[in-house]
DNA sequence: AATATCATATACTCACGGGTATATTGATTG
DNA sequence: CAATCAATATACCCGTGAGTATATGATATT
């Protein structure tokens, strides 16, 4: 980053208005950021929001000065992570093709967000530790993208591009088997997040038995 | 139960030193059946073990008569459910015919398990609550299982019943999907287990594309 | 220059809940 | 019948960690 170091002729030291507002802007993403990860890591109980404070060189209430509570921290990062799915759902839609294709599509970023940071968070956490309001949102905005996966599947069995079964139970298999990964896979891991969303989608696609 | 009221002469209310190890068996594993199912639902975390003294209408020491503390309390719980998975492994193993045959076979028990209350607790608790010793052994259990799954698959490839493929990502792309009920499955919902596990595990076999 | 505002820290409060010390009752054994 | 042991309860302790009151220095505003 180190906003002001470039462009500008003289790197002033002082901020306009606007560059204040970014500068907050970008602070409040880092603590979002360095949460998730701890999240992720170590279970949102498990995380002491000093500990993330501490990851960032800053004492506790100044995460407090930019976000909350806790579950305010948390709210946050899924809200990030939803809207990656949301507009994976967009893409998705506007891809040409059958009704598998683009479940296809949608399903190899589905996978790919799942295997990062804010995706991996709005899979792993469930609605326990929020408040009664929090989790009626978390719960409508997944089942938000449960019921886009559904619409795809229902295109593809209207189209024929994929083989008629339970709507329901299928989706299910699919986000099942996509969200594992929020749990297994690894940044450092040998295999790309891309090629085992890839793998992973061809995999469903074909099923497990040989083809004739 | 009312243990004693069947079979015998005279119901008598002395029990025998088996009687009352028994006795005390049975109270064991019922708080374990009532810690367990509040884990499915609140989390561990959230759970009190005053609440699931509460549900047993006995208080909270009483648990601790039982049972060393909490972690001793989920330890339990997974390792019955680690047992019905191994006992799934063994019954899979013998099973006569391809490759396909015997991993269709256990995925079908794989899955059932995952919607029971041991299992479902043995994949929904992640390590974080636990000691260092706790989180080992558990770790060490689910990857018996998971190399258990793979040996499954391999077979299956060299004998031809299975499109070739990486078995570690088609193992945990099998693992993920049926993992996922342990998150949603209702056991009051309208379709059962058996019918779930079926259906998933033929749409995994198939693959979602239609076969020509 | 005076004042308001922002970013940050130190040092605190307080509820919650895991775990324990201890008393009580009733059955078991010598 | 005394002594012991098992099962259970009441009442407590105490660590932990979320959240806060408050101080301070820096920057911005008038």
């Amino acid at each position: 980053m180190t906003a002001a170091s470039a462009s500008e002729t003289v790197p002033s030291p002082f901020r306009t208005r606007e560059q204040r507002a970014e500068e907050r802007e970008a602070k409040r993403l880092a603590v979002l950021i360095a949460a998730v990860r701890m999240f992720n890591q170590r279970g949102f109980h498990a995380t002491l929001l000093e500990d993330v404070a501490a990851s960032l060189g800053i004492s506790k209430p100044t995460i407090y000065h930019y976000l909350g509570n806790k579950e305010q921290v948390l709210l946050e990062c899924i809200a990030l992570g939803i809207e990656q799915f949301q507009q994976a759902i967009a893409e998705a839609q506007a891809v040409p093709g059958s009704g598998l294709d683009r479940l296809r599509h949608f399903l190899r970023s589905y996978a790919c967000i799942n295997m990062d940071d804010f995706g991996r968070c709005v899979i792993r956490t469930g609605a326990e530790p929020m408040s009664a309001e929090g989790a009626r949102i978390f719960r409508d905005n997944k089942r938000g993208i449960d019921s886009a996966l559904r619409a795809f599947i229902e295109e593809g069995m209207a189209d024929g591009s994929i083989a008629p079964s339970d709507p329901k139970i299928l989706g299910f298999t699919l986000a099942g088997a996509l969200n594992w990964p929020a749990r297994w896979h690894s940044p450092d891991g040998d295999i790309g997040a891309d090629e085992i969303a890839r793998q992973m989608v061809d995999i469903l696609t074909a099923g497990l038995a040989p083809r004739a």
